[in-house]
RNA sequence: AGGCGCGUAGCUCAGUUGGUUAGAGCGCUACCUUGACACGGUAGAGGUCAGGAGUUCGAGUCUCCUCGUGCCUACCA
């Protein structure tokens, strides 16, 4: 028996089927396009490679169902479509991951020692690594699995040493000390970007400094006192008429008993506290800064763990907090302290393991940013680059405005480790593509590698160039880049957007490439948020499991969900009832599905029409319309003018990523019009029985199964599922093609468009309705079919004795009548500005009811009809709206008076 | 401190350049197991678009203010 469907739909029993399948039959593997080959227009886009660590969360899933869709579509509308999948190896998290499993062993990675450790991060990546590219596919997610990628991979390690050793050798990346952001936990540098502040209520705490030389005393404020231990000067504004008198003198720091000068510098702000600053060039960014400024030592009076170290006096060995409690004790006790008050502060915390940071002078490597920066500005000025939507580009040069240098050094040992060796000898640093054998400088042999590691946003700012080949000049990079689109979410804007098109452009522009931005488009995706509109986030427990989602509704419902809620700019807050309906959906789609098969099989036995002569036809090769479609029916011509309208409406709205719309137009097309009304119309006609019937069921169900076969491949790129069950049914299990996926996306034929169908369909629409409605409101008994009258215009009677039969049977009408005058003085009525219907029913009505939704009918025409008086007697509206709004509300406005004559004398009737 | 966003039906959300009667899903009410589907069908109730002022012939849509709410950025001790 063909097309063998199951009676209820079971997602789970056909997605992991398709899932494999496309994986197995390399569906959508992509061959680089020899020179001469015949040139296609390209899609490419890179998927924002997951940590290695990653597990999939609802983020992942809104942003790959996303770019699953933008692929698909472009695939299916017949472009080379490159979709790139890949890892990142994710310094600091995966070694985390790591240690912490060493740690249950009881084992840490210092007495392993660096090359053991990398050897196990290694193994654990292996053994762990693939989890979240498994969890894509079964997402359905149609990326080029054979180009699948890893940041550490050999290739992409050597272009990251190139990246790195070029801008050295452009002077963009340099080696010094200063400030930067510490975590004593994960005891390495971090970036800016890499500190999330919270505002935590903390103390503000006012020490007394003795001047030396006299019984006076200046105070300042701190918040952490435990700094002041390295403190190596007071500074008070130059301008601050208060502290004029000490300008010159020094101060005895208590505790530490070193007497340091008073310095006069713009970092003390007179507004503030006391109007005296303390200066910890060691360990504040601003007094570093200072700091230089005066020539003032640096005293690191920390250690790497956040513990107190020898220059710190008695306070060594302390944890920092622990000694911020014994400074002050000591300064109480010794009278330093005077006072204590609450303040808030926005504490910065490690964005991994959110210990407190820590800010310290250490040597770093940093890329100087402000001429990549420059660059970057100016593409998204000029255009080479768009935000959608399009605010985010201000987002964007709020910061590239305002950035500081980048710094790239990490210690750690998981990650690209920096291509520079220290000579032993002479202290010379010799950045090198190779391990060089001896010191440019001065020849010694005594070279050891840097041991710190890259920044993990270095390696994958260069990955749109880096995974097509760069730094060789390949085939690849000539047809793929720059890539088309970026679909990604906010979060990572600055991390890693920024970054892209920084060394992007800085990159490509050296390679003379035609187009040096890494991508034509960004796409901004929302936050998904849960059902209440908050953060999903492990400490509240309210994440949601997308795995644990697309078991119980299936994946296409999963994704269908999350493309009808993606509305641009706006959050998602994920509701599972959502999910609940599309999952419905589908079951319709099953359901309508199993229902035309079961006809056609039927068609089929009875030499009605022939799935072979249908499948000639090639519909799924046509771009344009359903060709091959006859229609001389008026619901033929309605749905194929639907069709044409819904595909043009979807190319519209995912051409500018408007998801939500191009779902909702998919679906209201399938469910509201096909099986509503096209399904429930034609199905009188699929079963013939004289020889006329047999012949215009063939065209039935041509036009059924086309129109069919159509809105599946229009659904595709969202439910590429149950769209591929369904299409391989459709063919019996032997498809023209391997997948739906392969088959072209329709596109409108404007030719297949009929504003005059679908206004004929809506007054028929309008006629059932209405019969159905008086039919409710009298509460008729639902299987008896009565009489109905009609007064209307000459065209629509004609429109009715067209369609008798659908009117008959979809509204339960035993005959119908056409009647020479109004009807408006009659009970059981309808009235509409093209007709006025009756159902013939001779039973009391609930006058108070009926009179009720007069009044309230009445009441608004007039409400509308006053509006457009209103309008129509202002002499400047008249003069300056556009003539087609003007001539509508004319329309209307006719429309309204007749409306409401007739419902007048509706009511008028009634209180008879 | 700056910047961005949100407030539309009971709930969750759409509503692109201002233009005729503001939509969807869920929920709710009534009826219906009709040969694809109760994960269904038919009909229905439900909104002074947070509040105020302004621009305009015309505002859910543009401007300003107020209230409520969320987020991002930032080196104020």
């Amino acid at each position: 028996m063909p097309h063998e469907l199951s009676k209820a739909y079971d997602p789970s029993a056909i997605e992991t089927r398709w899932a494999e399948y496309w994986v197995k039959e390399k569906l959508f593997k992509v061959e680089t396009p020899a020179k001469d080959a015949p040139p296609k227009t390209v899609f490419t886009m890179l998927l924002p490679p997951p940590n290695v660590t990653g597990r999939l969360h609802m983020g992942h899933m809104l942003n790959q169902t996303e770019m699953d869709i933008i692929t698909r579509w472009h695939r299916m509308r017949g472009f080379l479509a490159l979709w790139l999948p890949g890892t990142d190896h994710a310094g600091i998290a995966t070694q985390m991951m790591v240690e912490r499993q060493l740690a249950s062993e009881g084992k840490n990675r210092r007495d392993m020692g660096r090359e053991a450790f990398i050897e196990r991060v290694w193994e654990w990546k292996r053994h762990y690594g693939g989890a979240i590219l498994d969890q894509m596919k079964r997402l359905g997610a149609s990326v080029d699995w054979d180009r699948e990628y890893f940041t550490m991979d050999e290739h992409l390690s050597v272009a990251v040493r190139e990246a790195f050793v070029r801008l050295y050798e452009q002077g963009l990346i340099y080696r010094g000390r200063y400030i930067v952001n510490w975590c004593p936990r994960c005891v390495t540098a971090i970036s800016d970007l890499e500190v999330v502040h919270d505002d935590t209520q903390g103390k503000l705490y006012e020490l007394r400094y003795p001047i030396v030389g006299g019984d006076e005393f200046i105070v300042v404020a701190t918040t952490r006192p435990e700094t002041m231990l390295g403190d190596t000067a007071v500074a008070v504004n130059p301008e601050d008429r208060r502290y004029r008198r000490f300008h010159g003198r020094k101060v005895m720091l208590p505790l530490m008993n070193r007497e340091i000068p008073i310095i006069l510098d713009e970092l003390a702000n007179p507004e503030f506290g006391t109007g005296a600053v303390k200066v910890t060039p060691a360990h504040d960014p601003n007094d570093f800064a200072a700091g230089l400024r005066h020539d003032l030592p640096q005293i690191t009076v920390m250690d790497e763990f956040g513990k107190m170290n020898q220059d710190a006096g008695h306070y060594a060995g302390l944890d920092r907090f622990e000694a911020r409690e014994q400074v002050l004790a000591d300064l109480q006790e010794q009278g330093f302290l005077v006072g204590t008050k609450d303040h808030t502060l926005a504490i910065g915390k490690c964005d991994r393991c959110k210990t407190i940071v820590e800010p310290r002078a250490s040597t770093q490597w940093f890329v100087k940013i402000q001429p990549l920066a420059d660059k970057a500005i100016a593409a998204v000025e000029k255009g080479d680059i768009k935000f959608i939507p399009e605010n985010y580009a201000k987002t964007y040069f709020e910061w590239m405005r305002n950035i500081h240098d980048w710094c790239i050094s990490r210690q750690l040992w998981w990650g690209h480790r920096i291509p520079a060796w220290h000579c032993a000898d002479c202290k010379q640093i010799n950045v090198a593509r190779e391990t060089p054998e001896k010191c440019s400088q001065c020849g010694g042999t005594h070279l050891e590698q840097d041991v710190d590691v890259l920044d993990t946003w270095f390696s994958s700012g260069l990955l749109p160039f880096t995974t097509l080949g760069w730094p060789q000049k390949t085939r690849d990079l000539e047809v793929f880049y720059p890539t088309s689109l970026l679909l990604t979410g906010f979060d990572i804007l600055f991390f890693w957007v920024a970054r892209m098109i920084m060394l992007g452009y800085h990159f490509m522009e050296d390679e003379d490439a035609l187009d040096s931005v890494p991508f034509r488009q960004v796409y901004i995706h929302s936050l998904v948020r849960d059902a209440d509109r908050q953060k999903m986030s492990k400490t509240k427990g309210n994440v949601l499991d997308p795995i644990e989602v697309i078991e119980k509704y299936g994946t296409d419902a999963t994704r269908f969900t999350l493309a009808a809620m993606a509305a641009p700019g706006t959050d998602i807050a994920f509701s599972e009832s959502r999910t609940e309906s599309y999952r419905s959906f589908a079951n319709k789609i099953w359901n309508a599905a199993r229902f035309i098969f079961m006809n056609v099989d039927k068609a089929e036995q009875d030499k009605v029409w022939s799935l072979e002569e249908f499948r000639n036809r090639k519909l799924y090769t046509q771009t344009e319309g359903l060709p091959g479609f006859i229609a001389h029916l008026l619901e033929d011509r309605w749905i194929l003018s639907r069709f044409n309208s819904v595909s043009q409406q979807m190319h519209e709205a995912l051409a500018a990523y408007r998801f939500h719309e191009a779902a909702h137009l998919v679906y209201h097309f399938f469910w509201g019009e096909f099986c509503d009304w096209y399904i429930e119309l034609i199905k009188p006609r699929l079963m013939p029985i004289t020889d006329t019937e047999r012949s215009d069921a063939r065209i039935a169900f041509d036009n059924l199964v086309s129109v069919f076969e159509g809105a599946l491949r229009l659904l595709s790129p969202f439910m590429p599922f149950i769209t591929e069950e369904i299409w391989h049914a459709l063919y019996d299990g032997t498809p023209p093609l391997k997948s739906i996926a392969l088959a072209q996306y329709p596109q409108a034929n404007p030719s297949q468009i009929s504003a005059g169908a679908e206004t004929e369909m809506s007054i028929l629409q309008d006629l059932i309705v209405s019969v159905r409605n008086i039919r409710a409101e009298l509460k008729v008994e639902t299987r008896a079919k009565l009489p109905i009258e009609i007064f209307c215009p000459a065209d629509v009677q004609d429109l009715v004795e067209r369609n008798r039969g659908a009117l008959e049977r979809l509204a339960n009408v035993e005959s119908i009548t056409f009647v020479a005058d109004s009807l408006a003085k009659m009970t059981n009525l309808r009235t509409t500005t093209r007709f006025e219907v009756r159902l013939v029913y001779e039973q009391k009505i609930d006058v108070a009811a009926e009179s009720e939704r007069f009044k309230k009918e009445l009441e608004k025409y007039e409400k509308e009809l006053s509006n457009a008086e209103r309008q129509l007697g202002n002499e400047q509206f008249l003069a300056k709206a556009p003539a087609n709004v003007v001539e509508g509300i004319r329309r209307r406005e006719g429309e309204l008076k007749i409306l409401i004559a007739k419902t007048k004398d509706g009511l008028e009737q009634l209180g008879k």
